[in-house]
DNA sequence: ACCTACCTGAGAAGAAATTTTCATCCTCCT
DNA sequence: AGGAGGATGAAAATTTCTTCTCAGGTAGGT
């Protein structure tokens, strides 16, 4: 039977509050805020086993560790800054795949827009 | 002195008569056609020689490794079929930005479709 | 409160992609 | 043709991310 620990409820709650997905080390840096001892195994564990209830689903991004963010969300995309390498998430989806060669179907998509979010704006570089 | 060598050519062929990216993986393969005794180390040699020289660009997809492609094509996307894992050249690009926060600064992006090329058209899956 | 099974933390191990090492090969200048 | 130094191939080493191992901790039914 799944119990419910400290580690457990403080990843969790850590993607309740947050409205970005989040890499295992960054679920590390903010449930340490609540159970300082997690170990990144239990990270790990914690985000299969959040996956597997329904909870969570993995992001990809390219040429990027995954991401994880709550299932459930309507279709978006996101937007990686490239200064401080945090994920966000973009509302709506204006793509149209009107250039599809003959032959090719399409299943999915995905948009990664890159930049800067509004903390990394008037850093240089 | 850069040399050339029939390993560098074969490499370089691959890439002027495919017209799609290539992983490392994929290039081994082309250019052993060419000179069968090619190893994998070479290819990455050479794959970073070509981009430093500007021949080719890397091409990120969410979850892959990474393609290499070209350099100096038109604004373009790509397509990943799900079935042989090939990735293909989408031409020309209907995405507009409208949906970005305040703050937010968008300096690149890609779009990536996912579905079945027309070799792999008719499988099950 | 007890006890059992599940969970945790730390480090080792594993997996996958890429780079390095090194002995040998080969291009290209003379 | 000869020779010097860059290039190659195979295997080992690295890097990065993730999973496993295992001894000890703890939730939750009784």
């Amino acid at each position: 039977m799944e119990r419910s620990t400290r580690q457990r409820r403080a990843i969790r709650e850590v993607f309740l509050e947050t409205d970005r997905p989040l890499s295992p080390q960054e679920v590390l840096e903010l449930a340490r805020r609540k159970v300082p001892s997690l170990g990144l195994a239990t990270v790990y564990r914690n985000l299969k086993n959040l996956q597997e209830e329904g909870f969570l689903v993995p992001v990809a991004l390219p040429g990027e560790p995954p991401r994880y963010e709550r299932a459930g969300q309507a279709h978006h995309h996101h937007f990686l800054c490239r200064v401080c390498g945090r994920v966000y998430e973009l509302l709506g989806c204006d793509l149209t795949l009107a250039h599809l060669p003959p032959g090719f179907q399409a299943e999915a998509h995905e948009v990664t827009v890159y930049g800067r979010c509004p903390g990394c704006y008037s850093q240089a570089g």
